[in-house]
DNA sequence: CATGTCACG
DNA sequence: ACGTACGTGACATGA
């Protein structure tokens, strides 16, 4: 066959590390020649990566990029095979026009990284983030999405009994109190149903205008009626059942009988990682009914389920970047932090916090990663704007390094145009100059989080990549399967559990050393709910 | 294809 | 007077 002479051509080409290659997205490529036992080695240079890095808030598709940084329009897709029903695959195309694509694409790969790379050269932080953080990190997302994971059909399918079981049960009675049939997966017809017909306040409206019937309009409205009360169950049960009863078994892949994530490295733009096809970062935890379904992660026979997360990282990082010593000084004495803080804000001692006062000051340490505002703290714990002002200049009364730290952020964000991690890593911001005051605000919200996100993204790719070392050092079967931004998970042969686990910590723990301890927590189960 | 909703950290 | 927590992906509906 043709094709396995030209790749036994390329074999000795593509696998000699000293032969370094370059590309766009390479960790995909990198896929197409492991599915014919070819190992890519001498992974040099991604513009995928170099443009992520150095401006990680614009598209990084080819077109775009070469648009952008070499004004040249590409030949797309869809003038080579054209599109939707008509489209046809590329081995259907004639060999021209499909050389002459494929070389385009070579030829932009190679240009575009001569336009990128010497911007990144030339700044070492930026340089680091690449050369230390996305290029190795690549490999290792690539070996996780091969790696997979076991899901167990069986369990879902009889999970899939009961949940339908329920939702017809469901069904019927909201049919009944609404006095007429209509589709509950419809917002409008909710609406129709709520506001229309049944004459219930309408309590927001969506952006568009029409009233709201979310998961914060129904419960206040099942406060003083049945209907929404059961709406929302439905909602959620017929969520559970769409995107991850049914969903998770048809994305097994029949050759490895296992389900493999896409982890687009490249999308969010603090510096995480993105989860699609399926999302393994959103299965439900929240939830007694949610949580059913990670008992349907499982591993292999001989495995465990490892699951390792830094405890709070985010207001770690928050301690380190604003240098706050009280905040420090918490964290170090190993407090719990959400009592420590409202011990702060209510002027009381750690042991007279009640639950109330601690889920008040649980609330406000969240504000203040993603950059609250009085109204939006207010929203948010269902007191006054007025109140609300009162915690945080409370806060800041306490934590005065945080409240600089918050400032000079807007600041350096507004001068600059971008913000940092701890690492380097630059976050720019479009928006931090309008005149248009809320798309400023939000800007400067986000410029507030990201450091904080991103520092973490970095702390956490960093500690996969040392992880995956040791790992292949140690010739260890144990494998990294899943990464949840904060939590690594791997599954882990049976004798390895107490090697690994110390590994793991170590690596997580190690990654960098910064004003505070880092915390992690480790489980062991038979699948990821026990691991938890 | 936009909209509304909801799953996660 | 206004509209506000940060970052994602996926589903169903309905134009």
């Amino acid at each position: 066959m043709e094709r396995d002479w030209v790749l036994a051509q390329m074999k000795p080409w593509l696998e000699d590390p000293l032969a370094k290659k370059l590309g766009q997205n390479l960790k995909y490529d990198m896929h197409v020649f492991g599915n014919y036992q070819i190992q890519v080695q001498g992974v040099d240079h991604d513009t995928l990566l170099e443009s992520y890095v150095l401006e990680s808030h614009l598209s990084h598709s080819m077109d775009n990029l070469a648009q952008r940084h070499l004004g040249i329009k590409t030949i797309q897709y869809e003038e080579v095979c054209g599109k939707g029903v008509h489209q046809i695959g590329f081995d259907q195309v004639d060999l021209k026009t499909a050389t002459e694509y494929a070389a385009e694409d070579a030829d932009i790969t190679l240009r575009l990284h001569h336009h990128l790379w010497p911007q990144l050269e030339r700044m070492p932080s930026l340089r680091y983030v690449y050369e230390q953080i996305e290029m190795p990190a690549m490999r290792v997302l690539g070996i996780m999405e091969s790696n997979g994971i076991t899901i167990d059909r069986e369990k879902l399918a009889i999970q899939g009994q009961e949940v339908g079981k329920k939702l017809l049960v469901l069904e019927k009675e909201i049919h009944q109190l609404a006095g007429q049939p209509f589709n509950i997966q419809s917002p409008k017809q909710i609406g129709e149903i709520l506001f229309g017909q049944l004459q219930l306040p309408i309590v927001k409206k969506t952006p568009s205008g029409a009233p709201s019937t979310d998961e914060e309009v129904l419960q206040k409205l099942a406060e003083d009626f049945p209907l929404p009360a059961r709406i929302l169950d439905y909602r959620s049960l017929a969520k559970l059942m769409s995107t991850y009863i049914e969903k998770l078994p048809r994305m097994i892949n029949p050759k490895t009988g296992r389900v493999h994530t896409n982890y687009a490295q490249a999308v969010a733009v603090t510096g995480r990682l993105a989860s699609n096809d399926p999302n393994l970062q959103n299965i439900p935890v929240r939830t007694e009914e949610g949580r059913r379904i990670r008992e349907a992660f499982v591993p292999q026979a001989g495995y465990r389920l490892v699951s390792a997360d830094y405890s709070q990282i985010e207001l770690r990082i928050m301690a380190h970047i604003a240098e706050d010593e009280n905040l420090l000084a918490a964290f170090k004495a190993g407090k719990d932090i959400h009592q420590a803080t409202a011990a702060e804000i209510f002027a009381i001692p750690l042991e007279q916090v009640s639950s109330e006062q601690r889920r008040y000051a649980k609330v406000i340490n969240f504000g203040l990663i993603y950059g609250m505002s009085a109204y939006g703290l207010a929203g948010n714990l269902k007191i006054e704007r007025a109140a609300a002002q009162q915690y945080i200049a409370k806060y800041f009364e306490r934590y005065p390094g945080v409240a600089q730290y918050m400032e000079r952020t807007r600041q350096e964000a507004r001068e600059l145009g971008y913000v940092q991690t701890v690492f380097g890593r630059r976050l720019w911001l479009a928006e931090i100059q309008s005149p248009n005051g809320p798309r400023r605000q939000a800007a400067e919200r986000a410029a507030i989080n990201a450091p904080m996100q991103g520092t973490a993204a970095d702390l956490i790719k960093m500690a996969m990549i040392s992880v995956d070392a040791k790992l292949q050092e140690k010739a260890m079967r144990s494998q990294m399967i899943m990464q949840v931004h904060d939590e690594l998970v791997f599954e882990v042969a049976d004798d390895e559990i107490d090697d690994l686990t110390q590994l793991v910590r170590d690596a997580m723990l190690n990654v960098a050393q910064l004003a505070v301890p880092l915390e992690v927590d480790i489980g062991v189960g038979e699948n990821w709910d026990e691991a938890h």
